[in-house]
DNA sequence: TTATCTAGATACCGATCGGTATCTTTGTGC
DNA sequence: GCACAAAGATACCGATCGGTATCTAGATAA
């Protein structure tokens, strides 16, 4: 009847969902225990205080992007594919949204700006990790001569992570596919451009 | 000594500032008081309530933004030039910062998401101004035959402005003009490519 | 069955929120 | 100089904020 784990697990989920969606100063706590039918007490058991309890909902979900990025990502066999793997699930943000409220690192990296330098830090590393997970792909790419050998990597992750977080901005605002499906457009001219 | 209309340009100049800085929601009315100087009493003489002077304050921005914008624009000839005057002067908000807290189209973009409808529609009406901006500048290089007359002038206004704020974005959180140097290069050669 | 520990509920705290009613002060037309 | 209207200050409202101290109930081991 009883699980502490459960009930963390419970809490970390609708609190990240309220949190990516309403923003973090935005969301009380008193949202997170209607939203999980927990009290107080509960929340305040598991958690130190809301600090601690943003910072894990964030990393519980860029856990979820991260995790299901990956699976895209191995499906496929060329370093084209992959990056375009990756293009196609930014994507998703603004038509089938895995997760309610748009992409956590572009909501957090807007919110946590002066204020909370402890979400700022953290949104910084998983941006780092994105990005060298897309120069990763480049470089093998290069390994295997998919791709130029001439290329500058990091400005074409630079480039691919900008425009597709730009455009998922644009996309809330009108409430349409149209400007993510154009950057896309251009990025997977942008992409075939690389290729060899 | 006494002047309403210098009163209440001074509480928009700091609203505007403080929401553009740590956020709509996240701003008091006594965090206004504070750095006005004036009382609760001055501001809901000019302002209905928060909501409006939200509202009031993202337009004073924008109004600052535009100007600047409209000048740089300007003062240069060719349509090539005046984009990439456009992009140059987004750059500033991450180098030179003329509005603290970056863009306030990316920032209320975010943050007016599922809550505040009026700041939304207000934030959403502002990108098509943007946008049209562009398209319009497009239009003219190519009646100039500046531009090749086969572009897609929505596609490439879509691109330089979600690159853009994508930029923004990433330079918020790395805090350094690195990756807002890296797309401004990849839009000039952009912008090279449709030049006549 | 009972003792123990802990997960979670309840009740409360001071501080601050947005907002308003009222009062004082200032500028202005006569 | 005086009346009057408008600008801004002061004091207060109920609601809600994050947080905590305390209590209750469910799981576990003996």
């Amino acid at each position: 009847m009883r699980n502490p784990d459960e009930t963390k697990g419970a809490i970390l989920h609708h609190a990240g969902s309220l949190f990516n969606l309403q923003g973090y100063k935005a969301t009380s706590i008193s949202n997170i225990t209607e939203a999980t039918g927990y009290t107080k007490g509960a929340i305040y058991r598991h958690f130190k205080n809301k600090e601690k309890l943003e910072e894990q909902s964030l990393v519980y979900l860029m856990g979820i992007m991260f995790e299901k990025l990956r699976i895209q990502i191995k499906e496929q066999q060329t370093a084209s594919d992959k990056l375009k793997a990756i293009i196609y699930f930014f994507e998703s943000y603004v038509t089938k949204s895995p997760i309610k409220g748009g992409c956590p690192l572009l909501n957090v990296a807007i919110e946590a700006d002066d204020n909370s330098p402890h979400l700022r830090k953290k949104a910084h590393a998983i941006l780092e990790v994105l990005k060298e997970s897309i120069i990763t792909i480049l470089a093998n790419g290069i390994a295997f001569s998919q791709l130029r050998k001439d290329i500058d990597k990091e400005y074409y992750a630079t480039v691919i992570i900008a425009s597709l977080e730009g455009a998922i901005m644009m996309s809330k605002l009108s409430r349409t596919n149209h400007d993510i499906r154009i950057v896309i457009k251009h990025l997977e001219a942008t992409i075939t451009s690389i290729e060899n």
